[in-house]
DNA sequence: ATGCGGGGTGGAAACGTTTCCACTCCCTGC
DNA sequence: GCAGGGAGTGGAAACGTTTCCACCCCGCAT
């Protein structure tokens, strides 16, 4: 490979002026340019990423970590972030989780090896760090932010949404559509983001009248498999609630999926609602009904603002984004005292 | 941040029994690697990755791009990938394209930037590329291989399902169910591996006496909203196909979800068939019969060989990886001259 | 004439590693 | 007693950039 040292012999100048062509900075003249524009072009260079972070001690580079590579959930995600970072003329290098369960260390060893890895500035999505974790990230890594946690001491660095709120509009919606009893598969224990949208659920349901303490639960790990199993424990156990909400749209696919083989009509016997409003859940049989978090918009806003922390740019940042509900078709909206069953009086 | 420099003066040692410690290669001392491990623990030091690839012009990592970051075909993919590299102590990087249509163009700006960025090899994923487009990554990073895509001339290092094979176990399939008034709809002109499975599929059906040439079809983009509006043109053009065969499981996916809307039954009055094979196909209502591509172990194998290219190891490569049907139950089996319309003779 | 400022330039130094060579011990075998 | 060799060591050189400083030259004001 040739170097800028060929490069500036070639087109008879100094190394400093070669450099200053490429770099498009400094003071120089027509003439040389053309003549370093030439030989770079004979002899094919292409200037060496290393040698160039390692005298810049920068990388335009900015590091990623999600906990998991497939899943419908992650990708757009990802592609949020992708796109702006292309669009600022910087780069991105993504490093993955192996599962939820491992999550935390995952996450940990992912900022590690991105920093290590010379990149400017990270993302890290992982619910189950801790705040001990944070301040060891932010020991080698003073520049980051945090997607989807919340830890008062790095307030502005949190870019969330509002879980509780969001939860407590998936039951309203269900409540104004008339249903009173229901039932919801839950996330796993170490995800602080699903005992969150879980707590908003069952405020809300306080303002109907309903006992949270009495709602039917199943656990589940976010996997449609899960959501699969989950239901089928529910119907199991007291199959007389009208509505089922899942933490997320993976288990209500799982739901949907399980429900269409043992022939139960949805939104006709059972409602079936969701969350997160991944794209796949308006493809559902019915299309799903669900809360949609605006993911991408709180993505890139977490990345501007990362972008300001490492460049000193001055890019808008917008912190509350709110969820709404998607109303689609995998919920019922039914009249009082309907045919579903014995509703509590509104 | 510290350096090698201040490690070996902390420990007492010369810079070359410190790099020697920290590589764990040349002979040192017992009391030396103590010592230098001591130094490196109170100073939190971290090798320089930049510092290294300019010295050792290696970077143990591998640059894969994918034509797009969403998409619940390519994230297996990557995942296959990506846990394959961890396991043998590489990394990766990856670069996504923008869209199908602009995926020869970014393919090749994406190779580019991954051999800029000094990968020791590539990964490319990407039907549209050209003969001639090969040559240019080659003559940059002569360490790569191809995924779904064939080049004589490279042949050693494609990687790629037999498509042809794989179309034609769907229409073998799909009549030995005794169906005989099919209809597809294929992907984009574009995409060669859909041309290849679409040409596989009506050769087969020459072996029941079918005329390819007068086959309803409908051209969709690989995305499940074109499989929804080819399916309501199909539909709207002669209803009387028993089954449908999508190019790729999203537009399957698409074409369920129309027909759930539309209210006609699956498989009851309409079969359809996907391909590849995708987690959320088994999610569908009904699940969704499809052909299983191996992609994960294809791509698995093909990183192997490249491993073995860039690395010189000796990991196996398996070449030839079968697809196969995936029975579900999307796809009716019908009798011969059964209710679902005037059949053709077998 | 002389001084001054600035556009243009060349090259040394520095970034943090690894590799290689030269050197010192010390042990072994004659 | 000495040659030979291997274990252990230190440091210079090199990897390919950018940055900074010194310098030259020219035009302009004094």
């Amino acid at each position: 490979m040739a170097t800028i040292k060929d490069v500036a012999k070639r087109a008879g100048v100094g190394l400093g002026t070669a450099s200053r062509v490429i770099a498009g900075n400094g003071p120089v003249s027509e003439d040389a340019i053309r003549r370093v524009r030439k030989a770079i072009e004979e002899l094919k260079f292409r200037p060496s990423h290393a040698a160039r972070v390692l005298q810049k001690g920068q990388s335009q580079t900015i590091g990623v970590f999600v906990p998991l590579v497939h899943g419908s959930f992650y990708t757009p995600i990802l592609h949020a972030i992708y796109t702006a970072l292309r669009a600022s003329g910087r780069h991105m290098v993504v490093d993955f989780g192996q599962s939820l369960e491992s999550e935390r260390q995952d996450a940990l060893e992912g900022a590690e090896f991105l920093t290590d890895r010379g990149c400017d500035g990270l993302i890290v999505m992982a619910t189950a760090l801790t705040s001990a974790d944070i301040d060891r990230i932010a020991e080698r890594q003073p520049r980051f932010v945090l997607l989807n946690r919340s830890i008062p001491r790095f307030q502005d660095r949190c870019f969330n949404p509002d879980h509780r709120a969001a939860g407590a509009a998936a039951a309203h919606a269900l409540c104004e559509a008339g249903h009173r009893r229901l039932a919801v598969i839950e996330g796993p224990k170490t995800s602080r983001d699903n005992t969150l949208r879980m707590r908003g659920f069952e405020e809300a349901l306080g303002g109907y009248g309903i006992d949270a303490g009495t709602l039917p639960r199943a656990r589940g790990d976010f996997s449609p498999e899960s959501g699969r199993a989950g239901t089928r424990e529910l119907l199991g156990r007291d199959g007389s609630f009208t509505a089922l909400f899942c933490a997320n749209d993976e288990m209500a696919m799982g739901a949907l999926s399980y429900l269409g083989q043992a022939g139960v009509a949805v939104p006709g016997r059972l409602s079936v609602m969701g969350y997160d409003g991944i794209d796949l859940s308006e493809l559902t049989v019915p299309p799903l009904t669900t809360v949609l978090i605006p993911w991408r918009e709180i993505a890139a806003n977490a990345l501007n603002h990362l972008l300001n922390l490492c460049y000193g740019s001055a890019l808008p940042v917008e912190r509350e984004i709110p969820a709404r509900v998607l109303w689609r078709e995998s919920v019922a909206r039914i009249g009082k005292g309907a045919a579903q069953g014995r509703l509590a009086p509104s």
